[in-house]
DNA sequence: CGAAGCTCTGAATCGTGGTTCACTTCTTCA
DNA sequence: TGAAGAAGTGAACCACGATTCAGAGCTTCG
């Protein structure tokens, strides 16, 4: 038995796993998707294209895990401000949504990929596993609002999607050109609009 | 000179053009935009390869000549909705969404297709075309609402590309596979959902 | 050391599907 | 009718970028 990879051994590769992985992410972090293909990533991985087929099945499932790994981050965030206890819903909501504004405004390349740009089929899936994150995570707290009597009931699901949608959708816009300015009050905006639309118990329905 | 086309030769070959057209457009609905291939849309079309690009200089104009077609068609329902006067913003906004939630719904695979479904470049620019549109009759309510006192002075170009984002992302799941029962729920819940985030005047800015 | 098994290399390969173009067919009109 | 020009044809072509693989270079241990 002349030879058994050793720890070290394991550790190096699983550092050039990493290298590769970071290097996918910092590549469409910086010019999207449309600019991030396997000779550019093994570039700036510095290793050759077959070691990124040594790690990964294809390209699909490499860009699968980057998008993971970059929608946890994200998503970790908010999860993390909407779960504060000792808070509303609506507070709640409204730091949930001021959270997501500010970090897809601070990085828009990446959020823009996260969000919208059009990807493989294998990283389509990671991308919707994260939209799903984002809506459970509003529908914990609307369940929540509705178990708590400050929401009337109704379909949280359905409501915590609309949600996520209206962000993504006011934001891409302004994920191109945004100054400094008019981030403030883009995310004053989005931060009411998603506090108003919360079907609070106090209040008359409409139709 | 002895050849001019006369003006029978030119209907023929407008009718050959809008055979193409609606071939691409048939193939996006029943299959999604990955099943539109040139060669597949030339079958369906009745005609050769090349007669496709005798009449479009690439596949990404004829497909966004397409998207073209389906999104006026589609905006045409909702503008006009939304612009039924004698009723205040709130019932147009409402009714705009129905239609919205309606159309989207009698015809999946197209609105996904049209809203969220990866396409070329080229397409995508009618596609922004398409959700700008939708944001702008939306918009224009809004700001009718502004002007009546009904709402409170907003961003109502944000918050209307909100309305839109809500309703695609609601959407984008039940378009697979809703049956008729949901969906008369779900267009309840988009429809008060979108009624309510509307800012409206008599009520208390919470922020 | 040296055999064995591993990782890394990158030029060559390959598959896909959009695009071309030499040719045929049709239309017009002197 | 026949010359000229346009529309239509579809097999061949080609660009592009993901994927492969035979060999070079390490690492381990008897």
């Amino acid at each position: 038995m002349p030879y058994r990879p050793t720890e070290r051994t394991e550790a190096r590769r699983a550092a050039t796993r990493e290298r590769i992985v970071a290097a996918a992410l910092e590549q469409v972090a910086g010019g999207g998707y449309a600019s991030a293909g396997v000779q550019t990533v093994a570039a700036r991985a510095g290793v050759a294209v077959g070691t990124v087929y040594r790690h990964f099945p294809s390209k699909g499932d490499l860009f699968a895990e980057a998008f993971r790994r970059a929608s946890q981050r994200e998503l970790d965030v908010v999860v993390q401000v909407s779960q504060a206890d000792g808070r509303d819903a609506r507070e709640r909501v409204a730091a949930a949504v001021e959270a997501f504004c500010r970090r897809a405004l601070a990085g828009p390349v990446l959020a823009y990929a996260l969000i919208a740009e059009p990807v493989d089929p294998a990283v389509e899936s990671a991308r919707l596993r994260l939209r799903a994150g984002y809506r459970d995570a509003f529908a914990r707290v609307l369940d929540d609002g509705v178990r708590d009597g400050e929401l009337r009931p109704h379909d949280t699901r359905t409501v915590a999607a609309a949600l996520v949608g209206a962000l993504g959708e006011a934001l891409v816009g302004p994920l191109s050109a945004a100054n400094g300015n008019s981030k403030e009050a883009l995310i004053v905006t989005l931060v009411q609009f998603c506090e108003e639309a919360l079907p609070r118990a106090h209040e008359r329905v409409h139709a």
